[in-house]
DNA sequence: AAACGCGTCAACCGCCGTTCC
DNA sequence: TGGAACGGCGGTTGACGCGTT
């Protein structure tokens, strides 16, 4: 047998977190930046395995979580994503900066596989049989078969852009895929708002119930900016945004300009990998 | 008003890959 | 070079809220 589970430690508290744990943890990254996990409960007397605070901060705390409805863009997205990936909702969330795996994996499992099974599309089972069997496959076709998932990603994410109605969105919005990738200040605040609230009820010494889940309102009495630049979110973002908007356009570049020839490169040179793909 | 069923989602569990010593 | 430690990922669970009967 392995080494016991990290969070099997007695006296490791389990279950919801408390705002004030929140604070603790959000304080201590904010100064320490994150990372370095295993140290976290012990260097702030929290009293929860290491897991559980980067899941707590990856999935909760962490600036630039959008919450809330998913759009029907994101929901084409990762349909599209999911019928090429497969259940790798890491991967998918790459591509959905804004969401957390978690939060994909749990929208694609309470509505979409719903969704999509009213609709007929046995996509469930369709996908299960395409997704990419790479742990059983050699380096070379490994990285063939990458090549193939990344242009196919191309095609979906494309897809997804073009397939959207610009009736259903502000032109701004439908006209350009920044919409998709560009994370605006607003969507950064729904987060960072969370937290700053968090933070002014523990400064004033009483936190209210249910702080950490108050909606973000227009009346909110403190800035998102200053938690924007106390978590480095400027230096954050820029490392989020820049690669996701470099890589937005060169996928849309490509697939728009040499979509064909891919294609048929496609159909003429990943015959090695297809057989791993379907 | 109470019981029940269902949907949602935060959090946990266990496995695997990577890194470090 | 091998094993331990750690981080990340996907699957699963359980608490909670809401709607229906």
């Amino acid at each position: 047998m392995g080494r016991p589970p990290l969070c099997d430690q007695d006296g490791v508290k389990k279950g919801p977190w408390t705002p004030e744990e929140d604070i603790v943890l959000v304080s201590y990254i904010q100064e320490h930046g994150p990372g370095n996990w295993k140290a976290v409960p012990t260097n702030t007397g929290l009293i929860r395995c290491s897991k559980s605070c980067r899941l707590r901060w990856t999935n909760y705390l962490r600036p630039g979580i959008k919450r809330g409805n998913f759009t029907d863009q994101e929901e084409k997205l990762i349909i599209h994503l999911q019928a090429l990936l497969g259940n790798r909702w890491a991967a998918i969330a790459s591509y959905l900066p804004e969401r957390t795996d978690n939060d994909i994996k749990n929208y694609w499992n309470t509505h979409l596989k719903k969704k999509l099974r009213k609709l007929g599309t046995g996509n469930d089972r369709q996908t299960r049989s395409r997704q990419p069997s790479y742990r059983s496959i050699s380096k070379g076709q490994w990285e063939r078969c990458l090549q193939t998932d990344i242009h196919m990603a191309k095609r979906a994410l494309s897809e997804a852009l073009s397939m959207e109605n610009s009736d259903d969105l502000p032109d701004s919005m439908a006209s350009s895929a920044e919409y998709n990738f560009n994370i605006k200040p607003s969507t950064y605040a729904s987060s960072t708002e969370n937290i700053s609230r968090l933070l002014e009820g523990w400064l004033r010494g009483s936190p209210k119930p249910g702080v950490a889940s108050a909606s973000s309102t227009s009346g909110s009495s403190m800035s998102p900016e200053p938690l924007e630049s106390m978590f480095g979110i400027n230096e954050s973002t820029a490392e989020t945004r820049t690669p996701l908007s470099l890589l937005e356009s060169w996928l849309l570049d490509e697939s728009v300009g040499h979509g064909q020839e891919s294609l048929l490169d496609m159909a003429t040179g990943d015959d090695a990998c297809d057989q791993f793909l379907f």
